[in-house]
DNA sequence: GTCTATAGCGGGATAGAC
DNA sequence: GTCTATCCCGCTATAGAC
């Protein structure tokens, strides 16, 4: 008769095995609650779709609440690690548009599903978005040089005048960000195709900018 | 020795206690539903800020799905109230576009949570939104309006080449809602004053609707 | 119609053997 | 680290007394 066998092999063997759940459980993790919510996903889900005992998520999470943690932030990082250099290079109003678009549609089209799972859970806690935002130094210096840009170029003459920068910002979020929050709605309507998603996506960045192209070139 | 009396009224009586309780019932499941979805409410939950026993909950509306139903249903037709004879009475792209911020801004002002709850539950079932649009004969009205006056001022050269109709009333649906999903994030940066957002929202009808007329002008 | 009580299930978390 | 078994809770829904 062969006994389970499971826990006869070497440290090392146990350290890899350690890795290996504590990432599928992750993994499983995050597919869950960013289909699901919070709410809605529960420990034994998570724990079966990660093919791992249900004690072992406890084990290595402690709580649900630390896993979704855990999945939150990293859905920020995701977000904020797309505003890199590029989007602090421009030297006008359009330039800063165009590379904010640029690069905000590309972090979506990479994590499509993050804005509907952040909104998700806007609701029941809107103070860690904002800190979130409010920590991040890429976001603040692009928000200077945004806001700087569009004081001197009214002076300038060069663009419109705008009486309210930040609703400004606001719709040019708008426009990025929406479909993906609808995304599954707006895919039915688009059609069935699986890429046709993020490329309708990419081909709105044109369309956008030149939508604020043409409102700002107005005097 | 009182005893309980509360089965002791006259029919009449009992017949305005059914509608209380079940109206009560309605105010509390939408209160509930919409500021925390379905799955984060409980039946347990609504009974109590209705002020009504549990069974009786159960006793009017069958089943959680059933109240529910009853409260998304609702969502959609305040929404769909909003749109009317106003709406068809465009007879150019820019009237059809100014009547189409003007109506859906003042019905999200109305019901500022509804977008939000919509699009909470549109993981789960996109269908449902969908069909509920295609029912509205108002919406299938104003998209024909609307289309077909791009088309013809196209041609006329009044306005600019628009490539994707279907893409320019997502942009504009976008700014339009965007705010309103994410109601509570954009009030704390607004401020705390409560009646601000309303204000914000129906100062950006005019912004959005210069934007779309800057946009389409240019040749 | 109204209530109490409870069936029956699934949830999060942990104790304790190995 | 790993697993089983279990605690205790809250959930939806309903049976059944009044």
């Amino acid at each position: 008769m062969e006994l389970k066998n499971k826990s006869k092999g070497s440290v090392l063997e146990k350290q890899k095995a350690k890795v290996d759940k504590k990432s599928a459980i992750i993994n499983s993790a995050r597919k869950l609650f960013v289909q699901n919510g919070f709410g809605c996903t529960s420990m034994r889900e998570i724990a079966k779709d990660a093919n791992v005992n249900l004690a072992m998520v406890n084990y290595y999470f402690k709580s649900k609440e630390t896993l979704f943690d855990i999945i939150y932030d990293e859905a920020f990082e995701n977000m904020a690690s797309q505003f890199d250099v590029k989007l602090l290079s421009g030297n006008s109003v359009i330039e800063n548009i165009t590379n904010f678009i640029e690069s905000y549609t590309e972090g979506l089209i990479k994590n499509p599903e993050v804005p509907g799972f952040i909104f998700q859970e806007i609701y029941k806690n809107p103070d860690v978005v904002i800190s979130r935002v409010k920590k991040s130094e890429v976001a603040q210096k692009f928000r200077n040089s945004f806001f700087s840009s569009i004081d001197k170029e009214m002076k300038e003459g060069k663009i419109r005048n705008i009486e309210n920068p930040v609703g400004l910002l606001l719709n040019i979020v708008s426009m990025c960000a929406f479909p993906f929050i609808g995304k599954p709605l707006v895919e039915k309507v688009i059609g069935s195709e699986k890429s046709e998603f993020t490329k309708t996506m990419r081909a709105r960045k044109k369309d956008i900018t030149e939508i604020f192209k043409a409102y700002l070139s107005v005097k």
